[in-house]
DNA sequence: TTTATTTAGGATAAATTTGTCCGAAATAAG
DNA sequence: CTTATTTCGGACAAATTTATCCTAAATAAA
């Protein structure tokens, strides 16, 4: 369903932000061994997710990845998923055609733009720090 | 969503669908032709599509793909996406853990879960002869 | 100012998916 | 029986995704 790159992703931001809610910053390092993923690719997915304005990074001794704390329940999974994907995922046809739409549908497209809406619904519906909170006070879990 | 694989292997199920429901057999070159995918790449997936008894092949001349007609409504979509991608799909931690279900559940479990249910439900209750039908009359397309 | 630490970013490599090529096997028809 | 046609199946190649490595840039602290 998501990439790794994904993944990754979205498990590092929840980590950065329950990291923040506490006014940490935490470094690369840290990330990786917290949410299991490869650290170099984890520092490239980090670098975008930067770039794209969801988290901040700081370099130096000291520095590291946190999310302003005002943002962590504006930031929904949408977003995350949008900064690492892009939209592809939320859109095109699901059977690769080029022309597919209401008025010239592939045999799948209405049952498929179905599920893509719910998927695109939950993913604006659900604010990191709901998954935040999951996690801090041990609902959820992000290793193994 | 679909891998390519699957996405030519729908459309080409599709297509012999409609045309075993006029007795008649269809070879690869035209599949591919008339779905607009590789060649090559289009009989590996009709071969793991007879593997799997989705569709019958018949080698040397007059040879080609066809389904048995009595099958066209009784296969579901899901059967097709099930022999080519397996069911790594259906199953498996939407952020790649190990242990993750209801019990000790990944940030993003439940919401995940809801829509693969969803996908799930439509691939089982979408019938290849409903596919086929669609494009039959005209309603729906599958090249470009 | 120097040093140690941490992210940025480019180059490269490994793994997977997508796609091609070609000879073998089957089989229908002359 | 021979030939032409069609799928089968293995080897190979290209493209994309995943992952690593290394140097540069920034920066905090001694």
């Amino acid at each position: 369903m998501f990439s790794k790159a994904c993944e990754y992703g979205i498990k590092a931001t929840i980590y950065i932000a329950v990291k923040s809610m506490r006014q940490e910053r935490v470094s690369l390092k840290e990330i990786a061994e917290e949410v299991d993923s490869p650290v170099a690719f984890t520092a490239k997915i980090l670098q975008s997710l930067a770039k794209n304005g969801i988290i901040d990074s700081h370099k130096g001794p000291t520095g590291g990845f946190q999310i302003e704390e005002t943002k962590i329940d504006t930031i929904k999974l949408h977003d995350i998923v949008h900064a690492i994907d892009g939209d592809k995922i939320f859109s095109g046809c699901g059977l690769g055609l080029e022309q597919c739409d209401a008025r010239q549908p592939c045999p799948v497209h209405d049952k498929f733009v179905g599920i893509r809406d719910n998927l695109k619904i939950m993913l604006q519906n659900t604010s990191l720090y709901e998954l935040a909170t999951g996690l801090e006070i041990g609902l959820t879990h992000l290793k193994r």
